[in-house]
DNA sequence: GAGCACTGC
């Protein structure tokens, strides 16, 4: 002993608080703190424009506690439209704080609520806080909301643009940012009354673009052709490609992978990889891995690379042009999924992948006269794309009934809403005054399509409430839950014929879940889609759980189907009958098919259900259910003329059948 | 006899 000891030494903890404070100083956001701080305390809603990199999403929030918005155990939420997103932040966040995650910071996703009664800074999902508005319709335990990521333009955002404005009006107490890509702040500011603008630079290196002097007959050979090029004359440096979906990623890594073989040692090595969120796991994460040295990695991606992941040491992006696009046509109730030319911010934000490490290039395989002329400035918002019945339903149970009238940044088609009104009313969840009905409300508390919720409710009368849960919770899942790898097709569909049973395909997902061991092993072995399957139980133990709330009894009704296809007769909106050559949907007397897929496919009953029209090759019906016509009369006598259901195929059938109608008012 | 962009409650 005997030696003098001076202050005591930082200990591990306070040094590495000391560094982390470093590192939030160095945020180019810093500078503006004082400012921001200002401008939010004189206005009320704020737009912020920040680019990525600025450190706006972890830092304002920080800011806003410091300065004393918190106070007495109010609230900041901010959303964002990935679950990961709004985890990885929170994360963060607890760290740079001090604090454990789930104290005064958490988050809140679907599936998973990592907060408590100490949570201050909140970070969710723009859908989970739209839910809370059922619960807190002015949001009054939160004195700010920030709404990130607003360029992305979900339809949960927009949703949640239409509802805070209106309730920023009677509580202006509550602060509200609109946190955006450099990309249409004018419109956020003009939406919200003019809301000021506030600019925070980010950190980017430069990216050069290059365009092709005339356009591309086959983009695929020119990816390929281009890949090679960089290779073999650009300087160190990974490469994205961005294709339009599997099977043209597929496509073009095997062109790749001929070519270098074919090259041999005559080049370096590159390393092929692709991704896209169907791919399972252990697949996906090799893109992730470091180049070797001497070789150059590829990643052939979806859309998944431009904003879900960013992947390290990219320098070169190559850029078709494409992306696959979903549509709704409200006035056929038909979904398609299209390969469209992408919009230039969807361009622009692919070009910006090659620039996050350092400089890099991005090779648009189109004009600079397409960019210009033939591209839209910005990507068609969700809202204009996408049924609505469900929302169309929270919007009701919030209290907003005149839809029609609803302040939409970009409202949606006429018929998109008009169409969701009359489903919702034929089921029985609006009466003729478009008010919610009794039956609605309980059907708004369900997060699943309303025909689904429809179901479930149906299923108490029918003593099935056990199976039709997990008919939804399978059906809710919208990937195909059987997994078919091209090497390995004749297993995959001898494994899926193990699963069939009659009646239908969602009998067979019935089966299909109640036999599943849900270890990976074991949708291995079966050729089911392990995260497919994953999900199907986390929504079937969510919508379980709201099963008392709802008052509905869960019980099984054994081995017997008639009550679950009796159930299923809530979708009489989706009925269809067998006509020649194909079927005619009930309503519209369109001409639809049943899919090849279907375990129904050869038999083709008279009456079915399905659960979706989809248009690929030709108008095709998915997940189908065979039915009699007279339940149909029975649940929904309101809609069906019974004269609509005779049989003109059927010689037996009797032609007084047609009085039924009379009988039934 | 067809084929699965990506998210989210």
């Amino acid at each position: 002993g005997g030696e003098d000891q001076e202050a005591p030494a930082l200990s591990q903890a306070e040094l590495k608080k000391q560094s982390m404070q470093e590192v939030r100083r160095s945020l180019p956001i810093f500078p503006y703190r004082e400012d921001l701080l200002a401008a939010i305390h004189e206005h009320q809603i704020l737009v912020i424009e920040g680019e990525t990199g600025s450190g706006k999403t972890t830092q304002i929030p920080q800011y806003l506690l410091e300065d004393g918005y918190t106070k007495g155990g109010m609230k900041i939420g901010c959303t964002q439209p990935r679950r990961v997103a709004a985890m990885s932040v929170a994360a963060r966040v607890a760290e740079e704080m001090s604090v454990k995650l789930g104290n005064e910071v958490g988050y809140s996703i679907r599936f998973e609520d990592c907060t408590s009664e100490r949570t201050v800074l909140k970070y969710m999902t723009d859908g989970m806080l739209l839910r809370e508005f059922l619960t807190e319709p002015d949001l009054a335990s939160y004195s700010v909301i920030i709404i990130d990521e607003a360029h992305e333009r979900t339809l949960h955002t927009d949703i949640l643009f239409g509802l805070i404005k209106d309730i920023a009006r009677f509580r202006p107490d509550l602060k509200v940012l609109v946190a955006s890509a450099t990309l249409d702040t004018e419109r956020f500011s003009c939406f919200f009354d003019d809301a000021p603008v506030f600019r925070i630079p980010g950190r980017r290196f430069p990216v050069d673009i290059f365009y092709t002097k005339a356009p591309e007959a086959d983009y695929l050979e020119a990816c390929v052709v281009s890949v090679l090029q960089i290779h073999v004359t650009q300087s160190p440096g990974d490469i994205l490609v961005f294709l339009t979906g599997q099977e043209e990623i597929e496509a073009c890594c095997e062109l790749l992978q001929e070519r270098c073989r074919r090259l041999g040692s005559k080049i370096a090595e590159l390393l092929v990889l692709p991704i896209y969120a169907n791919l399972p796991s252990d697949m996906q994460a090799k893109i992730f891995n470091p180049t070797p040295p001497g070789a150059r990695k590829v990643v052939v991606a979806t859309n998944i690379a431009e904003t879900s992941l960013t992947i390290d040491g990219i320098i070169y992006v190559i850029d078709p042009g494409f992306c696959k696009q979903k549509s709704y046509n409200a006035r056929t109730g038909m979904e398609s999924l299209i390969v469209t030319p992408c919009s230039r911010a969807s361009a622009n934000q692919r070009a910006g992948r090659a620039g996050r490490v350092a400089a890099g290039k991005c090779f648009r395989l189109y004009t600079a006269w397409a960019f210009k002329h033939e591209m839209e400035e910005t990507t068609v918002p969700e809202i204009q794309r996408t049924n609505l019945g469900n929302v169309v339903l929270l919007l009701k149970s919030l209290g907003i009934n005149d839809l029609i009238h609803f302040d939409f940044m970009d409202p949606p088609p006429h018929e998109t809403l008009v169409l969701a009104l009359e489903q919702l009313y034929a089921l029985g969840a609006l009466n003729h005054l478009g008010e919610l009905t009794k039956l609605g409300r309980r059907m708004a508390e369900l997060p699943v399509d309303p025909m689904l919720s429809k179901m479930i409710l149906a299923s108490e009368q029918y003593k099935c409430s056990e199976e039709v849960l997990t008919i939804a919770a399978m059906l809710s899942v919208n990937n195909s839950i059987f997994y078919r790898p091209k090497d390995k097709v004749v297993h995959a569909d001898n494994a899926r014929m193990n699963f069939v049973v009659p009646g239908g395909d969602h009998l067979v997902l019935l089966n299909v879940y109640t036999q599943s061991g849900h270890s990976t092993q074991w949708c291995y072995e079966n050729f089911i889609q392990f995260r497919s399957m994953r999900r199907a139980r986390d929504v079937r133990d969510q919508l379980e759980g709201l099963m008392d709330r709802i008052e509905v009894e869960v019980v099984s009704s054994q081995e017997d189907s008639v009550p679950i296809r009796r159930s299923r007769s809530g979708y009489f909106y989706h009925t269809a009958r067998l006509s020649k050559g194909g079927y005619k949907t009930v309503k519209h007397q369109q001409t639809v098919y049943v899919h090849p897929n279907s375990s129904l496919f050869e038999e083709q009953p008279r009456w079915l259900i399905y659960h979706e029209l989809v248009f690929t090759t030709k108008e095709f019906m998915r997940q189908v259910i065979e039915i009699e016509s007279s339940w149909l009369l029975e649940v929904a006598p309101h809609y069906y003329k019974s004269k609509e259901l005779e049989d003109s195929s059927s010689k037996k059938m009797p032609r007084k059948q047609g009085k039924t109608k009379e009988e039934l008012g």
